[in-house]
DNA sequence: AGTAAACGTGTAATAACATTACACGGGTGC
DNA sequence: GCACCCGTGTAATGTTATTACACGTTTACT
């Protein structure tokens, strides 16, 4: 349960864990699967095993709203507790950050009703600053 | 665009949206069409064309983390700015609540940054209280 | 009345996303 | 050797969502 920081990654995590650090954006399993064909990769429970691990380790975040996923910004997120994600739709691009105030509240709302939380997805959908000046 | 407190609903909108009432939780769209099966639906589109007017509507939200939807708890959801939801993965409850702090500190960061907000997801996941206690 | 636009509907086909099931191989500890 | 854990390969299947085309009703304008 501890997060590494620098966890060991078999060849296939690192392969979907390369891929999504050269997309510079979010892709979803069956893009992350095409884009490793020349690698050898032919089915999407390959990609999904990777994800898994991935995710678990806080190197790779899934975008619920996209059904996607994301390189962390951080380079291992155990730094934060947890992270939201502003996407841009007409660009695609998505920003990371970690609302940490609103999380604490979110946190005290659960708190108070004896809610055990165990995972929290934030996100936000909209129109980046850059795609709002291009009109 | 304008919210309508009491839209009109046509004959499968009011379909699915009674079997979200009665369902007194979050069902995903093939299990309203197994539901509505008996009243003449046939095929998946009919019920996704019935859900797209009602979340615009605001009477029905999209659980996005769940692939499924649930009726809003306040009848019409123009009283709140934005919902969240606490989503029990035992049990499968879900309570809608509207965490406006929160919200707001989210909103101020979008607004810092240019970025036009359209839509805020927030979704908690955890177990809930009463399962908590049954161990 | 004619007719065009907007909207809702019915159906089939397909696309996109995700999981289950089974088999195999490499390590590690006994 | 042998059991165990973990990662892998592959096929099949299951689940969620959309595209395409056709038809009918209502409204509004001419
Ligand atoms: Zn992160
Ligand atoms: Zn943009
Ligand atoms: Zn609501
Ligand atoms: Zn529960």
């Amino acid at each position: 349960m501890t997060a590494h920081v620098h966890p060991h990654l078999t060849k296939n995590q690192a392969l979907v864990f390369g891929s999504l650090t050269e997309a510079e954006g979010p892709l979803t399993a069956y893009a992350i699967l095409d884009h490793l064909r020349d690698s050898g990769f032919r089915a999407p429970l390959q990609v999904y095993r990777a994800l898994d691990k991935l995710v678990e380790y806080g190197l790779v975040h899934r975008l619920e709203s996209l059904n996607a996923f994301v390189a962390c910004s951080h380079s291992g997120c155990a730094s934060h507790k947890s992270a939201a994600f502003a996407i841009c739709d007409t660009c695609g691009q998505v920003v990371e950050f970690s609302p940490d105030e609103a999380i604490d509240l979110l946190t005290n709302w659960t708190q108070d009703r004896g809610f055990q939380l165990s995972k929290t997805t934030i996100e936000l959908r909209g129109v980046c600053q850059k795609c709002a000046a291009a009109n």
